[in-house]
DNA sequence: ACCGCAAGGTAGTTATATTACTTAAATATG
DNA sequence: CATATTTAAGTAATATAACTACCTTGCGGT
């Protein structure tokens, strides 16, 4: 609703448009107050604000605040709370739920959809994939394996530092590595990429922003979750990474359009009564 | 909201419970609906809607009506949609985290936490753990060993169908077993809880509610997540079992109180900086 | 300069929420 | 057992909020 009036707001008359500034500058109040206080906050008349609701697709004021309201309240309906000593399994089971829904509303919002369409390029122009992770992110690298391996080209997931270089060194133009941490600052996993990218492999980086891993990357998959009382391994960003290379590996399969959804479909059926 | 409307009911009077059971009823309705209305639905009179409503701690109907409606829209703010082939990265993004939220919150809906207590005392009665998941359970299996092994006990993962029928025939009463499968139909696993039970072992498995691994284990960490349009591998039950498996290892975690917690969160940091 | 049309405001109407008051019922008390 | 007292719930009145119809202003075209 929200991005729905920032975008609508160009096609709006002036008053209209002043209404809607009121709107975006404070959304919280507005759900709150009436016709009259709107219309004062924006310096416009009653009716202009309900002709801004009707604008916005809505029979009328009231309709336009419970939207308004429904849609702040998904906006932050899971916030994250720290757990305590003092809590019963109820709480803790509650309060790391929300934690990890939060984690993922946080990357739903902040994705970058250019660099997801870049990436989607760089595997298309491939020919093989590897995948680099170490320590919990190495967890990941081996999930995405399973996905890509069924993409058409060869995917494979190295997680021991030493191979990752060996096998670094051994790559070429063709070759697009996908590097996993969850710092973006692991002295393993910079010398690595370092050494790939001297052999002229493309590198997608699934890490934080602006950390040297990103910035050494052709394109960064940005996951960006603070994880200072997380009391175990970043199991958040863990599962932030794990959907955003879902979504890689989707992206891709979806560009082959309809039969080759169907075919990697069939191939999941068939492995379902086999193995899970 | 609607759950302190449920746990309100009791302490409310006569009138205002049909207020509530209306409500209850159909709580979308109400949303839309006048004061008139509802007090018509419910069989009262309008102030007694607003006495209600001022039993529950809210200034008035309209705020009321508010406070109800962001509820709902933080009920099913993410629903789960197919994906096809004419989605955009962009679309297929939303679509995808969508229901991978979806997934989490159904499972914050649906945890058994009298499960939660058995398994966690299951933890503290036995000498060791070992956890077994084949195919995408292996890494869900594999990531949780990373949090139990952090516990004091040992703990070790198994993904080789074979190897676990080995190790499991090794086991003692004092052993623990962490079964991990998505649908809980696996011949394999089945067959290796029979084996480790055999033997005395416990048994949790994080799998289907009434799947047959469930019926032959001793708890049962359900993660009951409907993938029938995933196009790969079921990335969200596997989602939903790390989470649920970190759930386990905090509670376990908190149970050593705060100095245990203490004690973890320095291990997290030394490995932090090292791994990542 | 005049006409027409769109934008936006004024004033009035209707609907809605809320208050004050009254009646009915239930419980306590002599 | 009848009467007082408190509580519950409804009726009627009022204030307020939302919406409609209409009117004025300003802008672009002929």
């Amino acid at each position: 609703m929200l991005d729905k009036i920032k975008s609508a707001r160009a096609g709006l008359r002036k008053s209209e448009q002043k209404v809607a500034d009121a709107v975006i500058e404070d959304p919280d109040a507005c759900v709150q107050s009436s016709i009259q206080s709107l219309a004062q906050r924006a310096l416009v008349s009653e009716p202009t604000v309900i002709r801004f609701c009707r604008a916005l697709g809505c029979v009328g004021f009231q309709q336009f605040k419970l939207r308004l309201a429904q849609d702040l309240a998904s906006r932050d309906a899971f916030f994250y709370q720290d757990v305590t000593a003092e809590d019963s399994s109820r709480d803790l089971a509650g309060k790391l739920l929300d934690g990890a829904i939060a984690s993922l509303v946080q990357i739903r919002n902040q994705l970058n959809h250019e660099a997801l369409e870049l990436a989607i390029e760089l595997y298309e122009n491939c020919d093989r994939v590897e995948l680099y992770g170490s320590g919990g992110s190495a967890v990941v690298a081996q999930d995405a394996q399973l996905k890509f391996f069924r993409l058409g080209k060869p995917a494979i997931a190295y997680s021991d530092p030493h191979i990752q270089h060996a096998a670094a060194a051994l790559l070429d133009r063709s070759a697009l590595i996908i590097a996993i941490s969850h710092s973006g600052r692991s002295r393993d996993i910079l010398r690595t990429v370092e050494i790939a990218r001297g052999m002229r492999a493309k590198v997608i980086s699934v890490t934080a922003t602006k950390s040297p891993l990103a910035e050494q990357s052709d394109v960064c998959l940005s996951v960006d979750i603070l994880e200072d009382s997380d009391v175990f391994s970043p199991v958040k960003s863990r599962l932030g990474q794990m959907v955003v290379l879902d979504i890689l590996a989707v992206g891709v399969a979806v560009r082959g359009g309809e039969q080759m959804l169907e075919q990697l479909a069939r191939a999941r059926r068939a492995i379902d009564f086999k193995f899970l």
